[in-house]
DNA sequence: CTTGACTCCCGAACCGGTTCGGCACTTTAT
DNA sequence: ATAAAGTGCCGAACCGGTTCGGGAGTCAAG
């Protein structure tokens, strides 16, 4: 019964490539302490243990549902020292969801008010001579005496130009 | 017929006020190019004319449907130079409306997953003793297997603690 | 031996609107 | 006269996950 043992550890790069995240990255969540730092090869190199693909995904995944790093490792601490932050940690997930939530009526107050605006550009351009101005931002000016100066900070994070990072597809 | 002019400037503060906005904000304003400088009086103080709240109001209103203090400027000067940029303003709008869908979809996955997971977790610690350990990130990393390693980075912006601004109402 | 691919390390840059620090001056109130 | 607001200026800090720079060591293939 030997256990098979398809291989017992993977290097940065390797466990990088399977989890669709870069070496940076690894190394980050190491420091950060979300990611407990491998045993070392004789050349200094990291030696992760095969267990460490499903951390890593599991610090993703809870990335990804707004989750912070720090956060994180505060509850990966805690559950390393026998603790069970279990309460804890479905707290923190019920704010998380009560703030996506909360952001999404935002985000689809915005959208409708865009949409609007558009159409009303629309209409405007459509009956505006060539090259002529239409005054949009100016529409935009009317538009706002309507809602009052809400809208305090918009801030969601806005993504621009990436460079290597093929990551477009969705 | 004198015109009443009921004050033909406004101070720095004045201004600030009335736009909902912190002094320090119309300054940097002013230093991105989407707020004109006023004249000053004798002692240097900024002096508004009336129609400098309109602008702020317009300017809070395109920053808060997804424009940039930069794409702003660049727009407002195209403007102020006589030219008509309502077209490439309609573009951007449109690039913007079409980002802003991306993340509401992106932003509505994220909900139905957390409450998935709230959910299962509720069930999870409701057949759990007291203090013991419900293995509820055990639970997060294996709903990552279903929906694979997606979710390259949430980022939107996060908030945490605000100072003095009581923006809490929506 | 020389490429080229990996690896290590760690601090700095990035994004972008806002705020803060710190110091000097002016105006208004007490 | 003196304290309390208001204003000016401007660079730095903030948030937070990721990337980048860049110098050095390691290893297998040609």
């Amino acid at each position: 019964m030997v256990a098979p043992a398809k291989k017992a550890f993977m290097r940065a790069g390797e466990l990088a490539r399977a989890a669709g995240v870069s070496v940076d990255t690894l190394h980050h969540y190491e420091r950060k302490g979300v990611l407990a730092a491998p045993r070392r090869s004789a050349n200094g190199y990291r030696e992760y243990p095969a267990d460490a693909l499903g951390r890593v995904r599991l610090v993703r995944r809870a990335l990804s549902i707004g989750f912070t790093l720090d956060e994180l490792a505060r509850i990966l601490r805690a559950r390393g020292g026998g603790r069970a932050p279990c309460r804890e940690v479905r707290a923190l997930a019920g704010a998380k969801l009560a703030d996506v939530e909360s952001r999404l009526r935002e985000l689809l107050l915005v959208r409708d008010e865009l949409r609007v605006v558009v159409k009303e550009w629309d209409a405007k351009l459509a009956r505006t001579p060539e090259g002529e101005r239409a005054g949009l931002l100016d529409a935009l000016a009317v538009s706002v005496e309507l809602n009052e100066a809400r809208a305090p900070a918009p801030v969601w994070r806005r993504r621009k130009g990436r460079k290597k990072g093929e990551d477009e597809e969705y």
